[in-house]
RNA sequence: GACCCCUUCGUCUAGUGGUUAGGACACCGGCCUUUCACGCCGGCGACACGGGUUCGAGUCCCGUAGGGGUCGCCA
């Protein structure tokens, strides 16, 4: 019993696993698709099979080597590496993987459909003949689907696969790719369900035994209705350009139509892989939510190693001038548990990477009220002379100039705050100072001192 | 017009005939706290509707409504 514990999936997939993502280059990744790509690529990894990246590029107005970079380099960002398919030179024996180049292998299938009679001249075009009776699609997220014929096809069942310029159709190219690279799931949005009786009658006519299928639900727009590539969040570019958390895109995605079926949010890729399966896939659409993602983005941020997350800053536009690689980190531990999103993190640690900030006026007229002088000057004469300048030095250091003074706390650090920051919200205040040292507080010190006099003169 | 899929808090979901219908995001209180967060505690809030089946239905069946998808010489 216990050794077929670890193997348990072996029943779901006797043979090993081959997946596909099929997307056209439009010049963007919509969230869907990536999400398709990821289910696809989840179930690979999961089973040890391989996953397939095929481009289905003949639409040859959008198709650019620009928008199918956007694809790459959009599975890359997440993380979904492909076994087969484009690379620089291809990789994988089942190529070529762009359909613009499998043009002979449709036509030899054409040709072999015409010879049985399956397929007939139309107008210029090639019509398969189609079944005129219903087909059952045996779905692994919604069971068997029977799928009737609806009126307009009773008229005219036998759909064009070859158009009268000699462009194969998608349904036709789709089926023989799928057949050639020897595909045993199709993992795709919910879309498809009702066309892939054509395709299974398809493969029945090229002599193949058809995939398992596996629809899955889409995704919708916080309202309901279809999501395009204009609304909020519907395409990958925008989190990339945000410098949200790969991992935190993958982790909310895999969560929109799939369920480890416990409490579990917050995932790594590991946990993922190793629970991801098709029979705990929905069948009810789903709805992006855009408050949701941003939480999990932070979620994945705050856990993120220092050098990873010093990376993400970077690349975000954080500018650390000419610090030192220890001082930077230092201060970076300071923000990475209080920065939402990446993007917030220059503002909110700017005043460590310069001394040239200006004090926010509303924090700066209450911080240096004239009332707050004394106490503040008092600190800064006791900063001076303490022996090092650690967090729990600094802090019960104040807090005892506080109780003497007989003043309340917060009328020490904010002037202490304003003085360093500039601001009213940022990194605790002891563990700021600490890593500014004690040099530049005491000098940031000075400067808010000689405003004070100013204001307390003027 | 026809065909197909779907329907639990605002959102994502757990739930496979008997539960005070659970969790997460969001929202609202409170605690903690130098700020902002985090964390903790609490609150709000759902089985679309109508019929069946059953001792008993969110769970099974039928219908209605609503949402989504498809029916192209687009993919």
């Amino acid at each position: 019993m216990c050794c077929f514990g670890e193997t348990r999936w072996l029943s779901s997939a006797p043979m090993s696993v081959r997946v596909r993502f099929a997307p056209s280059p439009t010049g963007h990744l919509h969230i869907g698709g990536a999400r398709t790509a990821l289910f696809n690529w989840l179930y690979a990894r999961h089973t040890g099979g391989q996953f397939v990246l095929r481009i289905e590029d003949t639409d040859e107005e959008r198709n650019t080597p620009e928008a199918i970079n956007v694809i790459l380099e959009g599975l890359r960002w997440l993380g979904l590496d492909w076994d087969e398919g484009p690379a620089g030179e291809s990789k994988g024996n089942r190529g070529p993987y762009f359909q613009s180049q499998r043009g002979e292998i449709y036509a030899r299938h054409v040709e072999a459909l015409k010879a049985k009679g399956l397929a007939y001249e139309h107008e210029g075009a090639i019509r398969f003949r189609m079944q005129r009776e219903a087909i059952t699609i045996p779905d692994l997220v919604c069971g068997d689907v029977v799928r009737e014929l609806t009126d307009r096809e009773q008229e005219q069942p036998d759909f064009v696969i070859v158009r009268s310029d000699g462009k194969p159709v998608f349904h036709l190219v789709n089926v023989i790719d799928d057949l050639e690279m020897g595909i045993t799931h199709v993992i795709r949005g919910e879309d498809h369900l009702s066309n892939t009786a054509k395709h299974i009658a398809l493969f029945r006519a090229l002599d193949a035994e058809p995939p398992a299928f596996a629809h899955i639900p889409l995704i919708l727009n916080s309202d309901g209705s279809k999501m395009s590539k204009r609304d909020d969040g519907a395409s990958l570019d925008g989190w990339q350009q945000t410098h949200c958390v790969p991992e935190a895109v993958v982790n909310y995605l895999s969560l929109l139509g799939w369920s480890p079926k416990d409490d579990s949010q917050v995932m790594p890729m590991a946990e993922i892989i190793e629970r991801f399966d098709l029979p705990q896939i929905n069948r009810a659409n789903a709805r992006f939510d855009v408050k949701k993602m941003q939480w999990m983005n932070y979620e994945h941020l705050r856990n993120l190693p220092m050098p990873r997350y010093r990376q993400l800053a970077s690349e975000a536009g954080m500018d650390f001038g000419d610090a030192a690689e220890d001082y930077i980190e230092a201060a970076l531990v300071t923000c990475q548990n209080k920065v939402k999103q990446i993007s917030d993190l220059p503002d909110y640690c700017r005043f460590y990477f310069t001394d040239a900030f200006e004090y926010d006026e509303a924090m700066a007229a209450k911080a240096f009220a004239p009332e707050n002088k004394e106490g503040f000057a008092k600190l800064r004469e006791l900063f001076a002379n303490l022996e090092s300048f650690e967090p729990e030095l600094t802090e019960t250091a104040l807090k005892a100039l506080a109780e003497e003074l007989d003043v309340k706390i917060r009328a020490l650090v904010m002037p202490a705050r304003c003085a360093c920051t500039g601001v009213k919200i940022g990194p605790s205040l002891y563990d700021l100072m600490a890593v500014l040292g004690r040099d530049r507080v005491l000098a940031r010190f000075d400067r808010a001192l000689a405003r004070m006099d100013e204001s307390g003169e003027g």
